[in-house]
DNA sequence: GATGAATGAGTGTTCATTCAT
DNA sequence: GATGAATGAACACTCATTCAT
């Protein structure tokens, strides 16, 4: 309600921000809460006002991510575009991201690495996040067969492996941004999807 | 006569093959020194004999993971089978390598992380490794075609298309392991890569 | 409003007496980072607010000790007395420096060690130390000769003897504070240096 | 009495000049055991067939300096040469050791550090070696005295500057090489002695 | 609200010493 | 006697967290 109230929420997502920047420098576990006080321009002690401990800064971090990417689908998918379309937005968007704000990644490979070794972390809820994105995908598919683009037979699977293979490639490209082409890698993508590689 | 005498390649091992577990426990940057000798039933002190260092038993680890996966191919390739018969091959040893051994594969996602924030770390090559992966990748691509099995454009995408399918896969899998169908996972994504999800 | 603030100069000292003061019982290498800060009254982790690391706790121990010598030379040694009158005053200096704080004594005996087996440790500079003093002492002769109180065929030797000699003492006295007397050791050792041994 | 006897008091030696060797490159604080045993090429278990602890070798070490330095004396004082003569003969003598045998002279550095800090350590008994010493001395110039080749107030006193003297220079001599004459130190320190600076 | 000095539990590493062979 | 693998106490240093101002 009150000015300061805004201001709270500010600083703390600048203190966010912050965070997210050294983790991606550094990783998650050599990330000092120092760096983060002095990234951000507060002091140490400010970050304990606005987080209750590193850890839920990064358990922060993720929901800050989650929504960013949410944001991004919101504002991209609601053309009127065919399924296949929305497909390639969909990919086209996943690696934007990642291009855009290579940052995120490292960070979200931190999350995804915490959540592996902490799976009651409530917050870090990758099953639930793919979960999500997998009935948006199967959803997507069966549009798609519906109006006879593709077939699946298996839509869940089949999603699966759009899935696997985003992320797979994401993490290669953290890797070596070399190996995958910058300028048509969602077209690539998307022939070596619907064509396979079988003759015909 | 002779001393307390010990293998000292056994010793090793079994420091390794400790550290293994316990880093698949609790992920590299969780285990201590502590855990590892007690999990391996020696003293701190004694991992020192082995070690130089915490970070060298990881570097150790992967190379004793690089090893392994290498051993299972030489043991697996050498088959009189169609080049797509030996890709088909070479999907079900990764996913068989993960399923047995899932620590490994924790393991591994550590190794990755590491190596991420940690470019120059000479042991840990993923670039090297997984270089040499595409290398035979294309090999069997460019077999494949050659025999008329498959047709590619560009083998090297084709083949960085499915280390990251595979790796995508795994990842997901090590999230939640119901995702994926045990039995037949392989057939399913030769299917998928094969004939892809286009009408026809 | 103002946090808890401190005069961090007066807390370093603070730290850094308390550590002068275990370094001279127990000698540097016997001295526990741990048995400074209880010392000084603060906590281990406080030491490292104020200095890297226990060697440089050393280093700058000597600095001070250092700085302490030099103004207690400067203080003393302005007066306009002929040049064997101060010779004697600097004589008296260095023992009252040593007896009013045979800590620092001590310590300087850790610090000479520590600098002989680190000859580059670039803080220790005895060489530089002593070089200063022995051009100070130099001048010191050639004054007393120019004005007719000494001969010195060798100047820069006879420094040498005589800090030596102020050395030796003060290090038998610290292994034996018997062994010379209190009172005129000073008064002694002019007549030693002035009248030599020799029948006349 | 049996050879096996002979050796073992060998090996003791052995391992006793490899520590003295060690001690001297690193000091007594940075020496290991094993670095001890490896440059005695013996196991580390070795050492404790021999010696109590690793502070008992630097005990043992001292005794053996002593040893040394007593034999020096008793092979050089014999002639029959006047008192100053023969202190001419003792402090060449001194500085000859250290010149010869840097090593010692390091170690000697040690300790002295040690007995300073641990004064009840039985066996590092500098004030008695330092009272013998003095005794002689003091015969010598109560001698010298008698045949009138000086006269000495204080004979005890005069001794005590002599020692320290002596151990000054040694001391500074360490730290830098260069500071006094190779050749013909002595007889300038003979000078110094006898003459002093005092015009006559 | 903000600060930053202080804390102290925690951990990697060392190394003198032991002892089974 | 000799070995050298094993031990574990000891210690320097780190850093998330607290809290007086």
């Amino acid at each position: 309600m009150s000015p300061r109230r805004v201001d709270k929420e500010e600083r703390r997502n600048e203190i966010l921000e912050a965070a997210i920047t050294v983790f991606s420098e550094n990783g998650y576990h050599a990330s000092r809460v120092d760096d983060i006080a002095s990234r951000a321009g507060v002091s140490k002690g400010t970050i304990y006002l606005y987080f209750d401990s590193r850890e839920s800064i990064l358990l922060a971090a993720f929901d800050h991510f989650m929504e960013q990417l949410r944001d991004a689908f919101d504002h991209t998918l609601g053309a009127d575009a065919t399924p296949m379309q929305r497909l390639h937005q969909i990919l086209d968007l996943s690696f934007e991201q990642f291009k855009a704000n290579q940052t995120l990644g490292r960070v979200l490979f931190d999350f995804w690495s915490a959540s592996m070794y902490n799976p009651d972390l409530p917050h870090l809820d990758f099953k639930k996040m793919y979960g999500e994105f997998r009935d948006l995908l199967v959803d997507l598919l069966n549009d798609a067969e519906q109006v006879g683009e593709i077939r699946v037979d298996r839509p869940a699977l089949t999603a699966n492996f759009l899935m696997a293979i985003v992320d797979g490639i994401t993490l290669h490209w953290m890797m070596d941004p070399n190996i995958f082409p910058v300028e048509n890698l969602t077209e690539q993508l998307m022939t070596f999807i619907t064509d396979g590689i079988a003759v015909r």
